[in-house]
RNA sequence: UGGGGUAUCGCCAAGCGGUAAGGCACCAGAUUUUGAUUCUGGCAUUCAAAGGUUCAAAUCCUUUUACCCCAGCCA
């Protein structure tokens, strides 16, 4: 096999194990518990398995570890398969822990048969107390030489559900007194009454995953088991596992650091109580960082999958500023979504020198020539937006201004003639007239204007509402205290072009910010610059 | 205090003994019918710190420091 260039330290594993002869092909997989929705932290593990996959033309299985009845629905089953659909990647096979249930249950009995697990009757706090701490060894259970004929029986009694939860457990046989806790007699079967979404009351007794998932990974033929920076410690034991239940050399496992984005909620635990206590409308929220939240805001997956290729895989805790994921969007969208003028805050612009209706033609995208043009009518009667036109303007300011000149985008240029407000101050309308000949190509479109600014014809704007995504869900400064606003989910009242009128049935536009009018504040993204419908996106 | 990890620009991140890639952010300028895009230029004499080895060290050795993870019958 050819040499492939690594370009993370994951990659370079792989290199040597294919080198030394290790494997004729890579498989890996994506195992998520169904206990939530994917996360933009799913995503990163998702494109260095599936990348692995296209790099090395090997396999990647999903996989749902669902090990715990307790915590999981066949409704995160379904939003996990769709959201990896979206995202973009094909697995090859779709397999589940519990179908592994009766051969897990073998490998149990064969580390018992072999001396090497036992079922010990301890209390959970007996378990606890005996288990020592850092600093100090733990102690043998008194259960912990029992025969392997009575191990055995015992066993198969908490299968067949002789014993109440909680009664039993089987435990591995290793090392009370390791450094390292994961070693001490970890538990490795619990018994659970609880219906399991796919095989129901059948199982009584559930593997635990330090036993499950090394299992799991040698029976599907995984060659590199790849997960988080916190699984490092229990290494050994997924070791233990393979070779004491005769896999050998199976899967390797390696970690990576998990994703971390500035003030952001990256906690599958955080997320569902914003889900279970209505901080959000669910898990598909748009200030939601979960795949669907991101899909609903208009977030491309090429986008996504992108911010994952920049941030890179390696070991080290870091944590990724938001503008880095925006950029990924505004660089995508910028190449393919449709430009549409929208007016969030209208008030009235009435062109007091044109009578009838003109069509401009209006680029869909400047950036890609062959996104072709759409129609915009043009009246006297126009809205444009309460920002884009100051009385006292502020310094450096672009837009229209009394007896200043404006363009319209994709239109004339107009001379601002008079203006009326309300009884608090603000402006209510504003007339201008428009300078003849001055439309792209004509001989007065060369004159040197203040700005460009967006309109839309009052006769036929269609009204529509608009995410306002400034706010992603972010946690307070330094901790994870659940309060972020209610009502930090703008949803603005709009008015659009009447091209939008037939585009696809939509409930809201998403939009995307390229940069404020604020010189020191363009972090964000820009209101009325790019505008995505999020139907465009579905997957 | 036991064990396991990690430290390279504000944020990610290459680098694997031969004299600090790249991206984001930021700054300056040019083009521009989107204050966008695009384009040009600037942004680590220094790699957590201190010693040492070497002609040569971010890379090797020693010591120190900081941060992260582990005591669920969760994953």
């Amino acid at each position: 096999m050819e040499e492939i260039i690594s370009t993370n330290f994951i990659e370079e594993i792989i290199n040597e194990d294919l080198r030394e002869g290790k494997h004729t092909e890579i498989i890996t997989r994506f195992p998520p518990e169904p206990n939530g929705y994917l996360h933009i932290g799913h995503a990163k593990s998702l494109c260095i398995n599936f990348g692995i996959k296209q790099k090395y033309q090997g396999k990647c299985n999903l996989r749902f570890d669902d090990t715990n009845p307790s915590k999981e629905d066949v409704e995160y089953v379904e939003s996990i398969k769709k959201d990896i659909k979206w995202l973009g990647f094909n697995w090859d096979l779709e397999l589940y822990a519990s179908d592994y249930f009766g051969r897990m249950y073998e490998c149990a009995v064969g580390l018992i048969k072999k001396g090497l697990a036992y079922v010990c009757d301890f209390s959970a706090e007996q378990i606890k107390e005996t288990r020592g701490t850092l600093t100090e060894p733990g102690a043998e259970s008194p259960y912990r030489n029992r025969s392997v004929e009575e191990n055995l029986k015992l066993f198969e009694d908490m299968k067949n559900g002789v014993f109440a939860d909680g009664e039993k457990v089987l435990r591995a046989k290793i090392d009370m007194a390791s450094p390292n806790i994961n070693m001490r007699d970890p538990i490795i079967y619990r018994i659970l009454r609880a219906t399991h979404h796919r095989t129901g009351d059948k199982w009584l007794i559930y593997p635990m995953y330090d036993f499950a998932h090394p299992l799991e990974d040698a029976f599907e033929g995984i060659t590199h088991s790849i997960c988080t920076l916190e699984f490092e410690d229990h290494r050994p034991l997924y070791d233990w596992v393979k070779i004491n239940c005769g896999f050998v050399p199976g899967p390797r496992q390696i970690e990576f650091a998990r994703l971390n984005i500035q003030r952001t909620i990256m906690s599958k635990r955080y997320l569902k109580k914003l889900v279970d206590e209505k901080f959000v409308e669910g898990w598909s929220d748009p200030r939601m960082p979960t795949l669907s939240g991101m899909r609903e805001r208009g977030y491309p997956p090429e986008a996504i999958r992108e911010f994952c290729n920049r941030i890179g895989v390696a070991k080290a805790n870091s944590e990724v500023e938001t503008s880095m994921l925006e950029y990924c969007v505004r660089e995508n969208l910028n190449q393919s979504a449709t430009r549409v003028m929208v007016v969030k805050n209208p008030i009235k612009l009435t062109i007091t020198n044109f009578e009838g209706t003109e069509y401009e033609n209006i680029e869909n995208n400047q950036n890609i020539e062959s996104a072709g043009v759409h129609k915009l009518s043009f009246s006297k009667n126009l809205l444009i937006d309460a920002e884009d036109f100051a009385i006292v303007p502020p310094p450096k300011y672009k837009r229209l201004v009394p007896d200043g000149l404006v363009r319209l985008r994709g239109g004339y240029i107009i001379k601002h003639t008079g203006h009326t407000v309300d009884d608090e101050g603000y402006v209510t309308e504003v007339f201008a007239e428009l300078i003849p000949n001055s439309r792209s190509g004509q001989e007065n479109a060369g004159m040197k204007v203040k700005g460009v600014i967006h309109w839309v014809n009052a006769e036929d704007a269609v009204e529509c509402t608009l995410n306002d995504y400034d706010y992603l869900l972010t946690e307070g400064s330094g901790d994870f205290s659940l309060r972020m606003n209610k009502d930090s989910h703008k949803v603005i009242k709009a008015y659009a072009e009447n091209y939008l009128k037939d585009a696809k049935p939509y409930e809201r536009f998403q939009f995307v910010r390229t940069g404020y009018y604020s010189k020191n504040n363009k972090s964000g993204l820009n209101f009325n610059q790019i505008v995505s419908l999020k139907d465009s996106y579905k997957g």
